[in-house]
DNA sequence: TCGTTAAGTAGACATAATCCACTAAATAAC
DNA sequence: GTTATTTAGTGGATTATGTCTACTTAACGA
């Protein structure tokens, strides 16, 4: 029951991608998009066209916090937002082509990353632990 | 190869625990300890009396910015400094008796909180999960 | 002893998190 | 149908974190 550690392992090993990525960084992020907005475009090529709030809850982040992120990405012209059809109160957002450029570039990065920290495991482990992570986030939606 | 959703899991992971925490923390944070605070906390008490620099490398933060947490942790009677009797450039840090008690509850919550994320997995997949994060973790000092 | 490296501190600035109040649209209640 | 009540999104204000640089003091090697 002593799962603090963990957390702490947990903790270490974002901070330990995170510090890959960003001596990566100066060589890829050239749009200047930064940890904060890497992770919404990723997460956008994942969903699809969400509305704000979906895309909110998928990331886990304040809905104020995304809409600055979302404005900025828009103004560098890698997402564009329209509002929905469906719903006048929500308003789509949807990666753009130069945005799905720029996915690309930051999924080779993160996965070449991941790929040297992960170095000591196993192919099979690391398969188990993606379906660990799936399952454990499966709705599990904390609004 | 396709790595990048095991960023985006760990993201919304470790967001997930962070949030868990969170909607607990008026609860048990009656210091006002704050999740940066806190793991330094954890991991003191994983540690014992490391220097400022080896507690900084092991939760990969920034110098200066541990410094300003110590002293906060200091402030608040958690931890106590004292210059190294081997090398006068290093403080060694420590738990004080109060900052034990509040790790022990810090703990525990940590665990009841990630015991309800990871619910659906087993205990076997558990240890397979520290085990891994443990071997990909050791001596992979981002310095 | 001198130059160099390491530990810790402090300042300044940028980014991100957090909280709260507000508008507008959808939906539920009568 | 008109009035509450949610829900989506925005904006402001404040605080916390991250990041970079510069500086002090001590250790250490030549």
């Amino acid at each position: 029951m002593q799962n603090t550690d963990l957390a702490l392992l947990i903790d270490r090993f974002m901070r330990r991608i995170h510090f890959g990525l960003q001596s990566k960084a100066h060589a890829f992020d050239t749009e200047k998009v930064g940890p904060g907005g890497g992770i919404v475009l990723l997460t956008l090529s994942d969903m699809g066209t969400p509305g704000l709030q979906e895309l909110t809850r998928r990331v886990a982040r304040d809905k104020s916090q995304m809409t600055r992120t979302v404005r900025s990405l828009e103004a560098k012209g890698l997402v564009e937002r329209q509002p929905s059809p469906k719903d006048a109160r929500v308003t789509l957002i949807r990666l753009t082509p130069d945005g799905e450029a720029v996915v690309k570039t930051l999924q080779q990065v993160v996965a070449e990353t991941i790929g040297e920290i992960l170095a000591p495991i196993t192919e099979g482990e690391e398969a188990a632990l993606k379906s660990m992570l799936e399952r454990a986030l499966i709705d599990s939606d904390p609004t």
